[in-house]
DNA sequence: CCATAATACTAACAAACGTTCGTTAGGAGC
DNA sequence: GCTCCTAACGAACGTTTGTTAGTATTATGG
């Protein structure tokens, strides 16, 4: 076994991340995902046991990416400025390297089973819980108002994770560019200021 | 006819903006709405036509409670710097006031069918273009910094937006504090000043 | 006190749902 | 040439879905 999954498996990854988005999870049948790659409903079993195993795979694939982002990140010896600085960008590109996946992961987790969907919460937590880090590092050094450390964070979150809602690969703007305005935002915010 | 809603019409639609919050529209069927008002699943149907209704009422008088509470705050003839502020005030009152509705009017609006979901998207959009005249005006008048209007109002609705996601009622922060707070992040940033 | 709505019930509908079934076609490996 | 495996088929499963019909019950107003 030389990949991790199957061509035909990634079809249909690829597939239902797309109508999950459009349509939602329980708005896409498993028909609707089969006829998106040319095969027959019943025919999807036999990549996976369950319409719950696709949502869970591609929900997991987006916070694995999200993870290997932030890692390297972390792991440097920037400073906690820069650090942060660099976690935006590196979680503005996870977005927008892959809209649809960004917005299953965002907003249709929900609908996994209820096991799963707390286990995959906690996943969510902990990858929070890496930019309060930051955030708490930055607020001890100086570099970060002493805001409320968890606040702050969801702030910053909240602003990045719903650019999948309306960044355009084809658009004016390059992920780059994008990360840099929302980092400057988040950093300076929007009062002018007179230096 | 004294009241808009009867009665019982109201509690449907409290419960089925619970529920809608909680499972997702797909997720809740007109069974559950009505085990959840004492009633049969056919019985709703004396009260709305169908269940895409049920949607269809609670966005738009979620949509009505947005509008309603911007409405004087754009009227008045504070300057712009007072009026954005009220503005973020305002916005994340209506949130708290109902974390449900916001839920639903933020997420589940795109389950509409088809002719419905384009028309409230428009007032959606108009909202926002209300929002981002305030904007462009803070911009022209040099209290804000010369950002791109239309990013720049997306930052602020974004971060108020999701607010529903993590504000209780019974926690340690009002309502008032926590639109001051985000007023706060999106105009000064966090970055430390050194003033 | 009766006429007339409004509201509720029960039962049923057709359609769609996720899933399972037995079967089959086509290679791969011995 | 035979077996095994995978991936697909087409049909069916039992359940749930939104919705409707016919009927009963409850409130209301003249």
């Amino acid at each position: 076994m030389s990949t991790l999954t199957s061509p035909k498996k990634e079809q249909i990854l690829t597939a239902a991340t797309r109508l999950f988005h459009e349509r939602g999870y329980h708005a896409t049948s498993v028909r609707d995902i089969a006829d998106a790659v040319g095969i027959q409903g019943g025919s999807l079993y036999a990549h996976f046991e369950s319409k719950d195993d696709v949502l869970w795979d591609i929900v997991n694939l987006s916070a694995d990416a999200f993870f290997a982002a932030l890692d390297p990140v972390i792991r440097s010896n920037r400073d906690t400025n820069a650090k942060l600085r660099d976690a935006i960008i590196a979680h503005i590109g996870v977005i927008t390297r892959d809209l649809d996946a960004a917005a299953v992961y965002t907003t249709e987790w929900r609908h996994l089973a209820t096991e799963r969907r707390t286990e995959f919460s906690a996943r969510r937590d902990a990858y929070e819980s890496l930019f309060r880090d930051l955030v708490r590092v930055g607020i001890r050094e100086g570099f970060l108002s002493p805001v409320d450390e968890a606040y702050g964070t969801l702030f910053i979150l909240s602003a990045l994770n719903y650019v999948y809602l309306w960044f355009r690969p084809e658009g004016r703007m390059s992920s780059e560019a994008v990360a840099r305005m929302m980092a400057d935002f988040i950093f300076d915010g929007l009062r002018r200021r007179t230096t």
